[in-house]
DNA sequence: CTAGGGTTAG
């Protein structure tokens, strides 16, 4: 694993000498530790290490570290950080970054200041280190601290010091990106990458005309910078002006054609998606899992499968990403078929040992509605994560079985696993299928007090669902007045779904009069309150709505269910007969209604 | 330090 770096470095072919001599390989083996991820490997030379007594060197130290973080082994690397007596400002760094990478904040600051208090001044690459730390939270105020402390010292000269700082700036927000802007205003020296990180925090945070004026400004533009105003225009779903941009490109890359195919898909082009995706040059594992997981979220499935199988037959191997993102395409639009499909293939890989893969599994079977396959899956799991449990509580939970999705969220506790805000999701659900009302208000309350996980709209959202489907009205409506979040469009919605249920036209009116101060444009809400309106026998009032949703150009589409047989989905609605056989089809309903009383 | 696909959420 380990390859030499005369074998990597010359051109000319060398023949592999008959001795080396065995200092001359432990450096070798030394110079290329901080890549290797075999940990036995590194655990071998570390033996070589102590046995040559070399364990006190700062420089093979700082090997040690980094290769031990790379394989998320914390604690070796800092009994290693430990045997120094003396740190570098190197293996400081090295040490923070560990930290960073690992997800340990607070522990790269600590470290931070330990060198600090150590007298050990920090220099140009403590900085980023540092700063990467930050990208988990959006803590404005600690990058304004690191912010002041570069300024002190000064390491504007090393332009990866104001980079990173810009970079994480925009990660906090949309008062960071403001930061970031000033400080990319204020720099004397920029290079390519610093425009394209501003223009990417700009993008991100949804400054579209902003970042595309920074771009025209630009004195040198690489391909780098193209994708990225690309990519805005594709998640906006402007793909009129990302097309014309990816029209005028002087080179495109994978990234720009991906970037193109992603966007179409998103806005439901597949032909679009298609023509590109056919068009272009050269493919790797990225265009195809976009293509294949775009049509299998429109519910596509002969597409889908046909290009997944073209797919492997190309030669190219599915990765992590392919396999989750597919099978999560499937999950949402119930593609059993091609889920097996893909599961077939992980069971047949290292995947099957992996969280991620096997989380998207478990999604993918309860959201098809095999539970069954769900739940022994999920059983069978070794290293199950937070997700794991709350998927699978959540599939059980919307599939009406209330009661053993509660049942499984305190075997969850008795596992000894930390509930979160998604959790309680599924949990207020369940509550609401096995129609627990107390008990939901129990552990709504429960959330906040035992947990501090303060609710989020979401859960508020729930809780009206919980107390409105069982006609205590008064009481959600109440609580959205008293909720400490600005009710939504989606509240207010779950409310007047309420009304609709029990008929109640008084609170209905209520709801309806705050809907419209919203200004939303969900068609639904309106003929809710429609049927609220037509089943009371209140036609003028029927007609007034239908009036005010010409009025706004709202259209309800009308829900679709949709079953898979053979290869195909078909959809159906509410008093469908579009299908040739529609009156066999009803009379088979028919005939098993009456068999079912 | 910068670009494309990636598990849970009414």
């Amino acid at each position: 694993m380990l390859t030499s770096s005369a074998e990597a470095g010359m051109s000319v072919p060398v023949r592999t000498p008959r001795w080396v001599s065995p200092r001359r390989m432990f450096e070798q083996k030394l110079s290329d530790l901080h890549r290797c991820t075999n940990l036995s490997h590194i655990k071998q030379v570390h033996a070589q290490i102590l046995k040559a007594s070399l364990h006190g060197d700062a420089h093979v130290a700082a090997k040690l570290v980094a290769a031990f973080s790379l394989c998320r082994h914390m604690a070796l690397a800092v009994s290693v950080f430990d045997q120094i007596p003396e740190p570098t400002a190197h293996l400081y760094n090295i040490l923070i970054r560990a930290y960073a990478q690992n997800s340990e904040a607070s522990r790269a600051f600590a470290t931070f200041l330990q060198m600090q208090r150590n007298g050990v001044f920090a220099d140009n690459f403590t900085y980023p280190c540092l700063l990467r730390a930050c990208c988990g939270q959006t803590s404005l105020s600690l990058v304004q601290m690191i912010h002041a402390h570069i300024e002190k010292f000064g390491f504007w000269a090393d332009i990866f010091v104001p980079n990173s700082l810009i970079d994480t700036y925009c990660k906090c927000g949309s008062l960071g990106v403001r930061a970031a802007r000033k400080l990319f205003d204020s720099m004397a020296v920029r290079d390519t990458v610093s425009w394209n990180t501003i223009i990417t925090g700009l993008v991100k945070a949804g400054q579209l005309l902003e970042a595309r004026q920074l771009f025209d400004e630009m004195p040198e533009r690489d391909t780098i910078s193209w994708n990225i105003l690309l990519d805005g225009y594709a998640k906006a779903g402007e793909m009129n002006a990302a097309f014309e941009l990816f029209g005028e490109m002087p080179r495109r890359n994978v990234v720009s054609w991906s970037t193109m195919i992603s966007g179409y898909s998103e806005a439901g082009e597949m032909d679009m998606a298609r023509v590109l995706f056919d068009k272009m040059p050269a493919k790797n594992l990225v265009p195809w899992t976009i293509i294949i997981s775009g049509y299998a979220k429109k519910g596509m499935a002969k597409e889908a499968s046909q290009l997944y199988d073209q797919m492997e037959k190309s030669g190219l191997v599915p990765d992590e990403g392919t396999v989750i993102s597919i099978l999560a395409a499937s999950a949402e639009s119930g593609l059993l078929r091609l889920g097996m499909k893909v599961h077939a293939w992980v069971e047949r890989t290292k995947f099957k040992c992996s969280t991620l893969v096997t989380n998207a599994l478990i999604d993918m079977y309860a959201k098809c509605g095999r539970l069954d396959d769900a739940l022994s899956i999920f059983n069978l799991m070794t290293k199950k994560d937070i997700v794991s449990w709350n998927i699978m509580i959540q599939g059980l939970a919307m599939h009406g079985n209330g009661e053993k999705a509660l049942h499984l969220f305190s075997r969850m506790e008795e596992e000894g696993f930390e509930p979160d805000g998604v959790t309680f999701i599924g949990v207020l659900c369940a509550c609401t299928h096995a129609g627990l009302v107390d008990e939901g208000l129990d552990y709504f309350n429960y959330m906040e007090r035992d947990f501090r996980i303060v609710p989020q709209v979401e859960h508020y959202g729930c809780v009206i669902d919980l107390l409105g489907r069982r006609g205590r009205l008064k009481e959600a409506f109440a609580l959205v007045q008293r909720m400490p979040i600005e009710p939504n469009a989606i509240i207010w919605g779950t409310l007047l779904g309420a009304c609709r249920i029990h008929n109640n036209t008084d609170v209905a009116s209520e709801v309806v009069s705050h809907l419209i101060k919203l200004d939303t444009s969900d068609s639904g809400n309106f003929s809710l309150m429609s049927n609220i309106h037509a089943t009371t026998g209140d036609w003028d009032g029927v007609a007034n709505i239908r009036r005010e949703m010409k009025n706004t150009r709202l259209q309800k589409p009308s829900g679709e269910s949709s079953v898979e047989l053979g290869n195909e989905v078909h959809k159906f609605t509410v008093f469908d007969t579009s299908h040739p056989e529609s009156d066999g089809i009803y009379q088979m309903i028919t005939t098993l209604g009456l068999e079912l009383e």
